[in-house]
DNA sequence: TTGTGTTTTACGACCTCC
DNA sequence: GGAGGTCGTAAAACACAA
């Protein structure tokens, strides 16, 4: 086995700060890894892998600490910055800059979560809203139908008062006709109700209780 | 204690920029 | 071409229920 430049930098860390790196000693029987993969540099350079001088440790609580108070002033790591950490807190630059990666993935999966938690409280006040305007919009055309069929009743009892009464005439309601609704035939179950309805003038825009009283306006 | 899921550390592959 | 970025993932460390 050839230590590296690298790996002997690492050792003397490991003195210092012990329990920051576990220094592995070659043992005759090491415990196979549960996966696989391809041998790393670090590895290939300590020998044959099974006695890879280093154990990967988590960091402690103050270098986590520094690291993310350096973290949040600058996502960014410039090879200075990295290289005053790495002194500053004991570990190998490459060891920062791997923190440094890491950070910002779980930084960016954060933020897309973030996002996607605001696209959907949106969404379901988008949804809200809709269910709200849909069930105004089926008051309303109750309301149109009950006016219809009162204008209806009124205009049967007018004919059958006076056959030959100028109102009559005006309105032009026949019985066994529905011409009564201009050229909307309605079905007996109503369902062309939603078809029932005489276009708003162009360029105009009016609310529901507006709109009703339009269609009641342009009916007489 | 152990099985299992999650988080953290580390790396290889690939890409971009200077 | 080298430095440094992202992305995907292996594997160690850790948390925790059963």
């Amino acid at each position: 086995m050839n230590p590296t430049a690298s790996d002997h930098n690492m050792a003397f860390i490991s003195q210092l700060y012990p329990d920051v790196y576990t220094h592995i000693v070659p043992q005759g029987k090491v415990k196979p890894p549960k996966r696989r993969r391809k041998k790393s540099k670090r590895a290939v350079a300590a020998g044959d892998g099974s006695n890879c001088l280093f154990k990967k440790r988590k960091l402690t609580d103050e270098q986590m600490n520094m690291l993310e108070m350096s973290f949040c002033d600058e996502h960014k790591l410039e090879s200075e910055r990295k290289d005053k950490l790495a002194a500053e807190l004991g570990l190998d630059p490459r060891q920062v800059a791997v923190w440094f990666q890491n950070r910002r993935a779980r930084w960016k999966n954060k933020r897309l979560e973030d996002e996607y938690n605001q696209l959907k409280s949106s969404h379901d006040n988008v949804v809200v809203d809709k269910c709200r305007l849909e069930s105004e919009v089926l008051q309303l055309k109750e309301q149109l139908f009950d006016a219809e069929r009162e204008i209806q009743r009124l205009a049967e009892r007018v004919e059958g008062g006076s056959s030959n009464s100028p109102v009559s005439s005006s309105v032009s309601v026949e019985h066994n006709e529905t011409s009564f609704f201009g050229d909307y035939k309605v079905e007996e179950d109503g369902d062309d109700y939603d078809n029932m309805v005489y276009p708003v003038p162009e360029n105009s825009y009016i609310d529901g209780e507006e709109w009703m009283n339009y269609q009641l306006n342009v009916i007489f």
